[in-house]
DNA sequence: TATCTGATACCCACATTAGGGGATATATAA
DNA sequence: TTATATATCCCCTAATGTGGGTATCAGATA
């Protein structure tokens, strides 16, 4: 069984480098090359691949760009991105798009073809550094988003019920109607609210509450 | 210049197995060999290996819980960590742990010696379905902290600061000592914040500002 | 039984915010 | 040269929130 690539790339050798170095491969059939993405969707509907070898700098829009557009519309298809930066926005934004590989241009010549099987068969072929980078991504951003803040605030079930309501940007009154209790009692859960948060005003209550995402 | 290779299994064929793969690479010395963990931060001190590899599953304590107390004391020291496991959360655990590559023991044979390379070069060797879990997870949670609606409200620079300050809890008083501004102008452009964010209060506006990443 | 907590409700006095105006100065764009 | 946008300031009234209390009642706990 074939595997289907596309290649999107603007510069014209190395479109032709890669088809001929993947033309060793009896399997693999180039079945699309294109200089920009600007049609790339129509352009995938038309070749219909299952691998797309995505060049991220593009004159009008870049792959990452494309590649959110195609993903949304083929979402089976793995993209392998393949560039010479590897600035970590560059190589952060590729990943969110949806991209199932990053390797850097200097690898093509000796990694590209284990990286499409690698693809081929659900690995995420990475360059090195670019492996590096993410694995401390990861890191920073769990530790960033996971941790501490995750303090139990002691909240009653009724006092969450206000809070958020609060964060959905209810006034007391909107609060009272939509809980049946009195404008009062609302006023007593948050007074509570405030002392466990220790915090001193709404805008305050409403930051705490999402950023520790207690609601 | 050799390399000083650690390693903490619970199996002693493993080990062995191992250290004989290793052992074939002159450059390569391995400078310990240990069937649990929990003395785990004494024995490095005592090797002073330059890489680490780490069964996830051993006796007393967890390999993840111990490259979390060896990264603490010896940072420079490179974890590969090798499993038969590849659950999400153990995956997931061991990078936030510290670990630079994680491979799945029915690579080691093919594998170990490159990755150890791989390791010492700056890269972070990973098995093909690990780097793919990987990606995912930060698919997943990049998208859970940067969502969409990265809509323009296009605030003007000092409205930004009124609603980074709105956000952080200051008075409409404490904004405009803060900013050297009347009460009043922090009114208006309040006011100002209201009509482009389209909401109606300040808890509102303090939601929208931080769920929408405006500040 | 006595005490505590969660949920409910009320009062008063004071502070702050909301909503409706209008005004001035400056720079930039049409 | 009018507009337009930004940033600044002011007034008044109504609505809402804040801080200090007190009180009832049910249910769990000591």
């Amino acid at each position: 069984m074939s595997l289907r690539i596309a290649i999107f790339d603007d510069n014209k050798n190395i479109r032709e480098s890669i088809s001929l170095l993947l033309s060793t491969v009896p399997q693999f059939e180039v079945v699309g090359s294109f200089s920009h993405v600007l049609d790339c969707v129509e352009d995938v509907k038309e070749c219909k691949p299952d691998i797309i070898l995505m060049d991220i700098e593009m004159p009008g829009m870049t792959g990452i760009e494309a590649v959110v557009k195609i993903k949304k519309e083929f979402p089976q298809i793995q993209v392998l991105m393949q560039t010479v930066f590897e600035d970590d926005d560059r190589v952060f934004d590729s990943i969110c798009s949806g991209a199932s590989g990053y390797i850097l241009k200097n690898f093509l010549h000796t990694k590209l073809l284990d990286s499409i099987q690698e693809l081929q068969y659900g690995g995420s072929p990475m360059s090195p550094s670019i492996a590096r980078k993410v694995l401390n991504k990861m890191q920073t951003v769990a530790t960033h988003i996971r941790p501490e803040e995750k303090i139990d605030y002691q909240l009653t079930p009724r006092e969450k019920e206000v809070l958020s309501a609060l964060v959905n940007g209810l006034s007391y009154k909107m609060i009272a109607a939509e809980l049946t209790i009195s404008y009062e009692t609302v006023r007593s859960h948050v007074k509570k609210i405030y002392e466990k948060l220790h915090v001193a005003s709404l805008t305050e209550v409403v930051a705490k509450a999402i950023n520790n995402r207690i609601v």
